[in-house]
RNA sequence: UGCCCGAUGGUGUAAUGGUAGCACAAACGACUCUGACUCGUUUUGUCUAGGUUCGAGUCCUAGUCGGGCAGCCA
């Protein structure tokens, strides 16, 4: 058990109940090794809010010495597919990498779980491999299809399941209400033999959807709506995708879970709060079972919430669907392959999990703290370089065209022994339009007719002249730059208020920047009416900017800070060699609070 | 209103019957060739009412408020 050093990129991991509690297991002795999972449906894609379940569950194994089976809870034919399979794969080896790949559980390809021959219900087995004895796969609920059925039978033979033939309508109507109790299927007493003959005759495809279930016989009248001879199985005359065909009724989430839980050799099965009033059906059918295997244990946890952001499935799609977004993957997008286009390291997610904590309480977190994750990770990784996003033409009337001035950037200032790059000023460059203001509000700290400010890397420049054009918008300015103000210079101490960045206007190149701001306006977009109705006009802004040359040979992957205005990466779909596209990851923090007007 | 769960500064959390602490945010200040980073200071908190106890954020009772549960979804 290490607690994570900030050395390693993250801060120590602080505990909390679910922490604690597997704690207090090892403690006793209770578990040979600590065995978690993370088991998404394949329906969708990864987001923030899964991520946290991700950490929880993997962190707890990289705690324990343990592992994390990654298993797709695919029970749901109808709803799933390979596409979910292959992108939540990746997101999930995306976010783990580095920190805890080694803990990953995935089976030997293909493997199913084997029964080992018992007294009396076969006891199904499925072990993770351990990595590099061959080909591995994620887990599979349905690899289990077959082991779940004999369990299913098993439960028949004990008197615990029957087939039911009430229509789905029916058996609504017969499950009463969260304050009434429910009445008791017609077809609860049937024999042993006749739940047999019709639970074979429903896997052999003789019945239409929906025309028969088979349920568990607990308590119609139970006051946990969950209790009232919930549906086990049902009939869906449909293909899987990694089953096949092979199937016409398929098990639901209560009675698939447990024993997928139980088949994999789970110790802690951690899930969301919505989960709470399920344990006792959890623990229901794993106890009728009498199995031979230590039982495993449902635990739940409060779903991550961030303001300003949606992390609903439904709503999510609707985003996508109505072009709203770009796709799944649009950099504005709460998932993980969002996330990652829009330049957010697995570790600030990482490092988000671990400052939220985990507990019962329906929590909203600020998107600052997100953010302020983000930055952390970045400082010490991004490279500085200069661009100008919305540049305005200086001209340096000491400086003759052509005259090169040599100056030395600093790389990452954060770096112990910082390396450098040469930069030229010439006699035309460019500034931030908004770094200049003709009639300035108090404290800004920038350029103004008169003024002066250090050009970054470079030396002090003072103001002489505004050109304007017709409109009277300011096109040029005519500076004076003091080169015995550079680095190295006698001047070089010389203090002034400002400092701005710049590019030259020779050695710049130009190139798209994507500005992101958050998606929605406000902080709970979900808490009323649409909330589409909420979705921010000004989330993206695309601009021309004009990069130091360096930038040029920008990769996809490169973590980058525009000094001043933020941290920025390589588009990794619209980026061209030579012509990189840069998505705006975050801004910087910017305690300058009497925002100039320019600014959104 | 049947059952289940929860409530600690603006936000997220810690304190496991014994000094209410941390982080974010905010404000102010220092430093600064990034109004960044870093550093310092400050503001703000145990839902309510009873009870147990030498001592309660913590345990008990009642209440208030919030969330979840009635798919052949997961």
């Amino acid at each position: 058990m290490s607690a994570e050093s900030p050395a390693s990129g993250a801060p120590a991991a602080p505990t909390d109940f679910i922490r604690d509690l597997v704690a207090a297991d090892v403690a006793a002795g209770r578990h040979a090794r600590i065995i978690t999972r993370f088991p998404p449906e394949p329906n969708g894609y990864l987001h923030i809010g899964h991520a946290k379940s991700i950490c929880l569950n993997f962190g707890l194994a990289r705690e324990h010495g343990g592992i994390c089976h990654l298993r797709f809870d695919d029970t749901n034919p109808a709803k799933e597919d390979i596409e979910y399979v292959e992108s939540i794969s990746r997101d999930v080896q995306w976010l783990i990498a580095g920190w805890a790949d080694h803990c990953l559980g995935l089976k030997p390809r293909g493997a199913t779980p084997a029964p080992a021959p018992g007294s009396g219900t076969p006891d199904y087995h499925l072990a993770a491999a351990p990595a590099g004895a061959g080909e591995r796969e994620a887990f599979f609920a349905s690899d289990y299809f077959e082991a779940l059925h004999a369990y299913a039978v098993e439960l028949i033979r004990r008197g615990k399941a029957y087939v039911c033939d009430l229509t789905p309508e029916e058996t609504d109507a017969y499950r009463g209400a969260p304050d009434q109790p429910g009445r008791d299927s017609p077809f609860r007493n049937r024999s042993v033999a006749e739940n047999l003959d019709l639970f074979a005759r429903m896997r052999a495809g003789e019945f239409p959807n929906g025309a028969r279930s088979l349920r568990a016989r607990i308590d119609m009248a139970s006051p946990n709506v969950w209790l009232r001879d919930p549906l086990l199985y049902r009939i869906r005359h449909t293909a899987h995708h990694h089953a096949g065909n092979r199937w016409c009724i398929y098990p639901l989430y209560d009675f698939a879970h447990c024993l997928s839980d139980y088949i994999e050799g789970i110790t802690h099965s951690i899930c969301t709060l919505e989960f709470e009033v399920h344990r006792p059906l959890y623990d229901w059918i794993l106890q009728s079972l009498d199995l031979p295997r230590p039982l495993p244990h449902q635990y739940e946890f409060a779903k991550l919430n961030i303001s300003y952001l949606v992390f609903s499935k439904r709503r999510l799609l609707q985003l996508v669907e109505d072009n709203l977004v770009a796709g799944w993957d649009d950099p504005r997008m709460p998932t993980l392959s969002g996330a990652r286009r829009r330049g957010i390291p697995a570790a600030a997610i990482r490092r988000l999990a671990s400052l939220v904590g985990v507990t019962k309480y329906d929590s909203l977190t600020d998107l600052a703290l997100f953010e302020h994750a983000i930055r952390e990770e970045l400082n010490p990784l991004a490279l500085r370089r200069l661009a100008v996003l919305r540049p305005l033409k200086i001209v340096l009337t000491n400086l003759a065209p052509g005259e090169e001035i040599a100056c030395t950037a600093t790389n990452n200032p954060q770096d112990p022994a910082p390396t450098t790059r040469p930069l030229a000023l010439t006699r035309e460059l460019f500034i931030e339009a908004e770094d200049f203001a003709e009639v300035p509000p108090p404290k800004f700290f920038r350029l103004k007719p008169g003024g002066e400010v250090r050009l970054k890397y470079a030396c002090i420049i003072s103001c002489q002249e505004v050109i304007k054009d017709a409109a009277g918008q300011v096109t040029e300015l005519r500076c004076t730059a003091d080169l015995t103000t550079r680095s190295g210079q006698p001047n070089a101490d010389r203090k002034v208020k400002g400092t701005l960045h710049w590019v030259s206007a020779t050695h710049g190149v130009p190139a798209e920047v994507r500005l992101y701001d958050r998606l929605f306006t406000v902080p709970e977009p979900a808490a009323s009416g649409d909330f589409r109705d909420h979705v921010n006009p000004r989330s993206l802004e695309t601009v021309t900017a004009v990069v130091e040359p360096a930038l040029a040979a920008a990769q996809p992957g490169d973590y980058l800070q525009f000094e001043r205005l933020g941290y920025f990466v390589p588009d990794s779909k619209d980026s061209a060699p030579g012509r990189p596209v840069f998505n705006r990851t975050v801004s910087l923090k910017d305690a300058w609070t009497p925002k100039p007007p320019t600014r959104a």
